[in-house]
DNA sequence: TCAAAAGTGTTAAGTGTACACCCATGA
DNA sequence: TCATGGGTGTACACTTAACACTTTTGA
């Protein structure tokens, strides 16, 4: 029933934030075009990894589907954040080079999701993907640049309305890493003591009987988030921007 | 240079917000189908404006031309907040039949905006288009009411972090009026002396030397919002959802 | 003179912020 | 035993929330 031809003007970016306990990373794909000499490619760079859309898919779908491709997990934490389909947005030439060898049109509309989840979580099979700090970003194809300034936009909306931080670390985290997520999306630092005053005492941080062991000298009590009681207690609190 | 063919695929669907100082209202057009007997119409129902986004036209430029036509406007606050294109949108009978009717694909992305303005800017010229209650819309076509209801959804965000609210209001208004495009907006009741004080304390919230007459018993104070003290102001305070 | 909306203060509770040292462990 | 990251408490400032009456005007 599925029908598998792709939609020639569609397609659907993917933007996936990784957190490595330090950084926050995005997972690229490295675009190569040979012409003339293997040795020497017309075009080595980094892009997004994207698709276009087939026929009878929904764009959610399609996101999965370019998600799973490059990493193997399906669920995982995803947003629908933005659509670029300006004519103009290609204009480089390699990119419409790019283009040309895959018998592309010029004018493509492009769904941008963005993925949240630990990078260790991804296993880099081979080095055409790779994880870059987002404060130190290769040179990228495309309107990519601007892809991933807008979706880390979103998402340090996102970090401070919803508990989406939780989807960079592992389901059982100490308080200190998750410190260190907050401060990372939000370029801040935090007070260590206010920090953990105001974790421990949201219901929905469960502290657990369990420490993690090895990684540092003393052992750091883990927690976990609980989403059901995040839903149960948090009232949607009305706090008017000005 | 501009290529006005209709990209068969692509449309831009606008939801326009408006405020008459009571509620946030939405801007909607009468979807007419006449087949047999004009006095019996096979599709009589109302929808958001939209139209196919022309070959040579930015996404964003489309949703102007879209708004103008509909309004006369074009400074008016927008912002694009989803595209919407999942194959099976469109399954009700009437919406296939329209779409038959226009001679249009069945699978259309619809990249949403919405607008902000007060409703009484809008001359409404005739019955065609009018302005509906967003708490008692009538029936809607296509898949209308969701994108209505996910735009409002990212509207209440926004109005929580940015001084978005603004936009509601003409000029020149009064402490009471932004008050209850606040209320409206976040469905809430608000205290209005705790209210007034906050709102006086904001120095982009600037008192004017007029009253507004006529309108109440007591003339009320007039101020303006000044977005240049606001941007030299107000330092991103970084609230933690949590 | 009255109806209707505008405008005004105080207090108590809670929340955010600044700040420096001891603890438990592995090497 | 020491180097490393884990963990803790207090005081002050600020913000929020609850609460009811007076003022000014047009009709």
């Amino acid at each position: 029933m599925m029908d598998f031809r792709k939609i020639a003007n569609i397609s659907v970016d993917c933007v996936v934030f990784g957190f490595d306990n330090i950084n926050i990373n995005i997972l690229l794909s490295r675009r190569m075009l040979n012409m003339h000499d293997l040795k020497y490619p017309v075009i080595d760079d980094w892009v997004l990894t994207g698709d276009h859309v087939f026929k009878s898919e929904r764009l959610d779908e399609s996101a999965v589907r370019i998600f799973k491709e490059l990493t193997g997990f399906e669920d995982v934490y995803k947003k629908q954040f933005r659509t670029f389909g300006n004519p103009e947005r290609i204009k480089n030439e390699k990119d419409l080079l790019w283009l040309k060898s895959k018998g592309v049109e010029a004018r493509v509309m492009s769904v941008a999701y963005y993925f949240l989840l630990p990078a260790e979580r991804v296993d880099l099979k081979n080095g055409d993907t790779k994880w870059f700090p987002l404060k130190n970003l290769p040179h990228l194809g495309f309107d990519h640049e601007e892809i991933i300034v807008r979706a880390f936009d979103d998402l340090k909306q996102k970090v401070m309305s919803e508990p989406v931080i939780f989807e960079f670390l592992p389901d059982k985290f100490t308080l200190n890493e998750l410190q260190i997520a907050y401060e990372s999306v939000l370029n801040t630092t935090i007070d260590n003591r206010n920090f953990r005053k105001k974790a421990i005492c949201k219901s929905y941080i469960v502290p657990l009987d369990e420490k993690r062991v090895g990684s540092s000298k003393k052992p750091a009590r883990l927690f976990m988030f609980s989403k059901d009681i995040y839903e149960k207690t948090s009232s949607k609190n009305s706090i008017i921007s000005f």
